[in-house]
DNA sequence: GATGAATGAGGGTTCATTCAT
DNA sequence: TATGAATGAACCCTCATTCAT
């Protein structure tokens, strides 16, 4: 039986209260004083855990996008094929902003905010995961499955950009339609666009 | 001919100013005073024009998200075939991140700016954008070109954010690479992807 | 006439306000807004004029202390006798803490405050303060008026010591006697304690 | 045989540790969790021997001064003559800052911290030091060895102003001259300036 | 219209103190 | 006794906004 300290418990208490606190607010609006209201702890208890709301901000980024890189590396490492692979990578997206609307939201908005320090420690985790994906269409390109005269860097960044588009658009939307099944009709759009015409078989 | 007075000059001096350090520094990081420097003009000019900051985003967000529509709608309602229209498009929004990357910037990342009141302004003039995107894609299907078993809706919004992370790519990365370029690769893929599989010529 | 701008008195004003809150309460019991409702300025305001509130008794200091420092400096390069120099030094210090006891605490008080970035700028001027006292004993070495087996350096410290211990009891109880006499009684022992037994004439 | 209880070891521990950071950040910079550190005890378990951060300021305070008044007294109460007696005083403050220069340089520091109340606790240990010197300097003029036409008061003041001064600069100093050399320095010029002209005997 | 000094509310952060264990 | 995580009041400083000139 798994027995998390107190202070670990908290710790995620915090970190789940500034997702919904950010995501209602945003960063900058967000009081830190409204996470410790949330989370029910008092102001100076979020400094116990973190340095500064900035790194509250970082620590969620970190702790969060390192899940969803871990669980689609296991996708990209994984043994099916690849088309298979793109599938599953994409479902796993859509499945972390079912999961988490308030954590899509965040992700999604922070990561563009624009330069000074966010980036610093955005662009690692978000370069993982674009690589990640690159990695699956080269893959694609070599199985024969896409065509070779596309940039996998471009056609990631391309599919990255209309998923997280698609996943923000839900979240704004207050969730209203399916995201699973647009996601569906996208990714299809995607496969064959890139389908490779040496193929013999048509679909 | 058009006659500006001198107030609408500094106007626009002043609007051209935020773009800049909006781009540069975020929307919440700039301070108005920096917005003044820029400008070349005393802080409190600024209030003689904008009743506040937010509003000075509103104004920017609308005369240029402005231009931007009144630009595509042309296209959207000229006369060419639909297939050529939607590669219009996209240059459209193309050479606008060129000719401004800056501007570029603060309407790509603001627009996320998921909370309060900004959506308020943002949302219509970005709806309106959409619905365009989405009269093309319809046109599309009616003129037998694409695929009808997809929303045009959904297509619209990943096309568009296809397109937006391109340029914010492409922003981030200092302009170092072929924005049009890639762009016509990733429309290609989308022009593909939708292609209505009962039209006899294969591309 | 002299002109002075609207924000040199303001700063002046700011100044003379934390002379007095800082006298009265401590530098660290301060509070800026002490400062600011007895200068008659917003908060803010005060940070126009000072980087923080440090700077404030940074510039509290360096304004009083080069006063205080040329006023001696002029008697030092007098050309008078050397033990009428000295004279003049003491009661040109008995007479500052007199016009304004409340800056005599302050100065008196925060020279000690021990460590950290305090001295690295009260050092300097209290430097230049103890050099000049010094000057004086070494010249009433030089002429003979002073037994020269003793240290000027160590001399100089002791008797601004004395006399700085002197001032402050007489700021801590509340002026109640008469600081100029007590001066004098403790000068005139160091005088002769510090007399050349050679001379000819005694006292 | 006295047994110390290990609470009472524990105090002592705290008081040192106080005295080590107190010296080094000031008593306002110092924070309670520093001292904790120092004493190797948890921050809580000061609590248990101290009611504040003040109280045990007041603490360390009394406990030593006290000590540096008992052992001034002795002297004072003493029998040899009385010059003896005024040079034992001063070496034993010298030899006290020479003992625990940290501990000199905080009480010899915050026994300027005008304000507050600070001074309540202070000041009647203060005083009992002083009215040790005065007594003293009393006896010296009653024994016919000084002059009296010099207020006794006003002479400790000056005295011990000076010597403080001193090894609040040889503190400052790291420590790297002669403090007890000095010392003797300043004292001599002290009772060559005081002595009775009446005197048959040159010194 | 234009200025920029002045304002003051607001918020991130610190840290002395408490108390459940 | 001892602990140290938790508390929350306090405070320095920022900066959007105003207004006298």
């Amino acid at each position: 039986m798994p027995v998390r300290s107190r202070s670990t418990d908290k710790r995620e208490r915090i970190l789940a209260a500034a997702v919904k606190v950010f995501a209602a607010k945003g960063f900058y609006c967000a009081r830190v004083s409204d996470v410790a209201r949330e989370a029910g702890v008092a102001d100076g208890t979020i400094y116990l855990y973190f340095e500064s709301k900035e790194d509250l901000l970082r620590g969620l980024y970190e702790e969060n996008m390192g899940k969803i890189n871990e669980g689609v590396r296991e996708i990209v490492d994984g043994d099916g094929p690849v088309l298979q692979k793109v599938s599953q990578f994409f479902e796993a997206w859509a499945r972390f902003a079912l999961d988490d609307p308030d954590l899509a939201e965040v992700l999604t908005v922070e990561i563009r905010e624009s330069g000074k320090y966010m980036n610093e420690f955005a662009a690692p985790l978000f370069g993982e995961f674009l690589r990640h994906l690159v990695s699956l269409i080269d893959e694609g390109q070599a199985a024969g499955e896409f065509r070779t005269d596309v940039s996998p860097k471009t056609v990631a960044r391309a599919m990255f950009g209309a998923m997280d588009e698609l996943a923000l658009a839900w979240v704004m939307s207050k969730r209203k339609w399916n995201l699973m099944g647009a996601g569906s009709e996208v990714l299809k759009i995607f496969l064959l666009g890139l389908k490779n015409p040496q193929l013999a078989t048509s679909d």
